[in-house]
RNA sequence: CGGGAUGUGGCGCAGUUUGGUAGCGCACCUGCUUUGGGAGCAGGGGGCCGCAGGUUCGAAUCCUGUCAUCCCGACCA
């Protein structure tokens, strides 16, 4: 029946104002997405086939590997998230809501605490081991800034997996199996996926992968991968900027090695400032950060003065010292004088008040004779040293940003294989979780012994929303989208240029009819309008195969063209088959 | 959560400075003409101007409050 007349598809000429970035733009032109509040969206007949092709590729492939499916509620009661204690930790982003009992209840982001509260129930012995059970269903995350159209929503639809092993090298290899899967599941979907390492982040364990489609970003677009990534071709090296290692190079050092002393540096607040004002080299300074956690702890960071913090990292090393640190931010000028009776721009690690928590990066360990600022506004040491001049840091740990031309962390010394840098979009991840969940809840099987044990764990999600936006934001052109076959709503569209003229409307609906006899997901569109109004619909629509009856119609002639390719190429209706189906079995992205 | 901006038919906007009861383009409906890259003409339907107070003879316009949306930052399985 597929009589665009009869579908609901309302394309828009101009995009509105709040769709920023490009995925946004075409979907809501193209008719498939509408947006019913911040970060909120009606899935239209378009859009949810996308997705339903999406969710049935990613069901199939994990299928394949004998994950079991099943649906878990979207609405939770507060008690089991009380007893994982992210009730208190989980924060704003958990939706809660209260029933008309008031009791506390939350919109599921994520579902750990009840998949391991079936765990318990119903896995009680070994013998049931492994097990990985999954679902595809929306999920809730109240984002304090809900922003790109589909990439980051607060309902979006996730395919969460969760497995169950009696040993950690069991999760090892259900780790690597799934990541195969994944692997196979983007490649079907049409996008290329890069695999990076990455920081755990709140849910916990300790092993984190995750699968980034690269945006290439055209002239004048929006950047809209979130998240950066840095590369190593060489050896293959990939990880997420937040956990992203490097090896930098030495600090330029300098000649004379004089006395340290101490001397006037007035209005020299910022590094370039030292520089241009009085000659420091940036490597040689010590650049001294500070962050209050959310129990008002002070840390202080400190990096070389031509790197930068990398937060997630700062926050992980808190961690490790000790510190309640799930939600550290830059300190004000007037935090800083209360703390330190000192301006910005002028805070070093030196007399400090106890509360002080300092950790100082990797590399500021290694300088010599440097540059610091000393609490005093207006002066600096320079040729500082640690022990003598300058307290030894009390915690050292890798809390720098990566840069493109940092040399590659894992390639052999010398080698010179440097970090490259991209962008990508977040489209899955998997996790070892560990024993985290089972012991937090207390789940438990009974082993081989006959003791009763905690369940090793793993997750492993993908956004299948995300993952359609996604392929939008890597596949289009400035007429629209161009969307790999395996996801296109339909495969193709037949056109019949003029809707007057009986030859074209009869070629059309022949060759619609046996495209459809075939098995092709094939659109008529019947529309009584102008030629150019179907083609740019067409264009901003997507559909891979075009094929429209025009001129030629009369001698029998169709006009063929990939959404991809610049020109159409006439062909009888027999051969008009035959390429339609070839292009359907033998698509490959564009890449 | 801090900073900035915007709310006027489905979408994009003008009107607000200087108060007089709402307009344009697209979309939608009808008719005629047209028919290869978003047609033309004629006619038509649709708007408590985000909401609530206030000022005023009179408020889209001025004042106060409030809500919503977007951007930057912070943050983020």
């Amino acid at each position: 029946m597929p009589h665009l007349s009869k579908l609901l598809i309302q394309t828009l000429r101009e995009t509105p104002k709040e769709a920023e970035v490009v995925s946004h733009q075409l979907l809501v032109r193209g008719g498939y997405i509408r947006q019913i509040a911040s970060g909120i969206y009606n899935l239209l007949p378009l859009m949810w086939r996308v997705v339903g092709k999406v969710n049935n590729i990613v069901r199939e492939e994990m299928d394949a590997v004998g994950c079991q499916e099943l649906l878990m509620p979207i609405l939770q009661p507060a008690d089991l998230w009380q007893k994982s204690g992210r009730w208190d930790v989980y924060g704003g982003e958990l939706m809660r809501l209260k029933d008309r009992h008031d009791r506390d209840c939350v919109l599921a982001p994520t579902h750990e605490e009840v998949i391991t509260d079936i765990a318990d129930r119903e896995l009680a012995s070994y013998k049931s081991l492994p097990a990985n059970l999954y679902q595809i269903q929306l999920k809730y995350r109240d984002e304090r800034r809900p922003r790109f159209g589909l990439l980051r929503g607060r309902e979006f639809m996730m395919k969460d997996a969760y497995s169950f092993h009696s040993s950690q090298a069991c999760l090892d290899r259900e780790y690597d199996v799934m990541a195969d899967v994944y692997t196979r599941i983007f490649d079907r979907c049409g996008l290329g996926t890069k695999m990076v390492r990455s920081d755990s982040g709140a849910i916990g364990g300790s092993v984190s992968h995750e699968f980034m489609v690269l945006t290439n970003i055209a002239e004048g677009e929006q950047e809209s991968g979130e998240n950066v990534v840095f590369y190593c071709d060489d050896s293959n090296y990939s990880a997420n900027a937040d956990r992203a290692e490097s090896i930098l190079p030495p600090a330029k050092t300098e000649g004379d090695a004089g006395e340290s002393e101490i001397i006037d540096t007035p209005n020299a607040t910022s590094i370039i400032g030292l520089e241009k004002a009085h000659g420091f080299e940036p490597s040689l300074i010590v650049k001294t950060l500070v962050f209050i956690t959310e129990n008002n702890q002070p840390i202080m960071a400190l990096l070389r003065g031509d790197t930068d913090v990398e937060p997630i990292k700062l926050q992980n090393a808190a961690q490790q010292t000790g510190l309640v640190a799930n939600d550290i931010r830059m300190a004000e000028a007037d935090e800083i004088w209360d703390l330190l009776k000192t301006k910005k721009g002028f805070v070093g690690p030196i007399d400090l008040p106890e509360s002080f928590t300092v950790i100082a990066d990797k590399s500021v360990m290694e300088l010599k004779n440097f540059y610091v600022a000393i609490n005093q506004p207006g002066k600096h040491r320079i040729r500082a040293n640690w022990g003598t001049d300058i307290p030894t840091p009390q915690h050292v740990a890798d809390i720098r940003l990566a840069r493109a031309g940092d040399l590659c962390p894992i390639s052999e010394p010398g080698s010179g294989h440097t970090l490259k840098q991209t962008r990508g979009i977040e489209v899955g991840n998997i996790f070892q979780l560990g024993d985290k969940y089972s012991k937090d809840m207390d789940a438990t099987y009974t082993a081989e012994d006959g003791t009763e044990q905690h369940f090793i764990m793993g997750c492993y999600g993908i956004g299948t929303t995300r993952t359609a936006a996604a392929a939008v934001e890597r596949y289009h052109d400035k007429w629209g989208i161009i969307w790999p076959m395996a996801i296109a709503p339909y495969h193709a569209v037949v056109i019949p240029a003029n809707p007057s003229d009986d030859a074209q409307w009869a070629l059309a609906k022949d060759i619609y009819e046996q495209l459809q006899a075939k098995g092709l997901e094939v659109v008529l569109d019947d529309r009584d309008e102008r030629a150019g109004v179907k083609f740019k619909d067409a264009d901003l629509v997507g559909y891979p195969i075009r094929i429209i009856a025009g001129k030629k119609a009369a001698e029998g002639q169709l006009e063929c063209k990939m959404r991809d390719e610049a020109k159409a190429t006439d062909r009888t209706v027999a051969d008009t088959l035959t390429w339609a189906m070839d292009q359907f079995k033998h698509w490959t992205p564009v890449v």
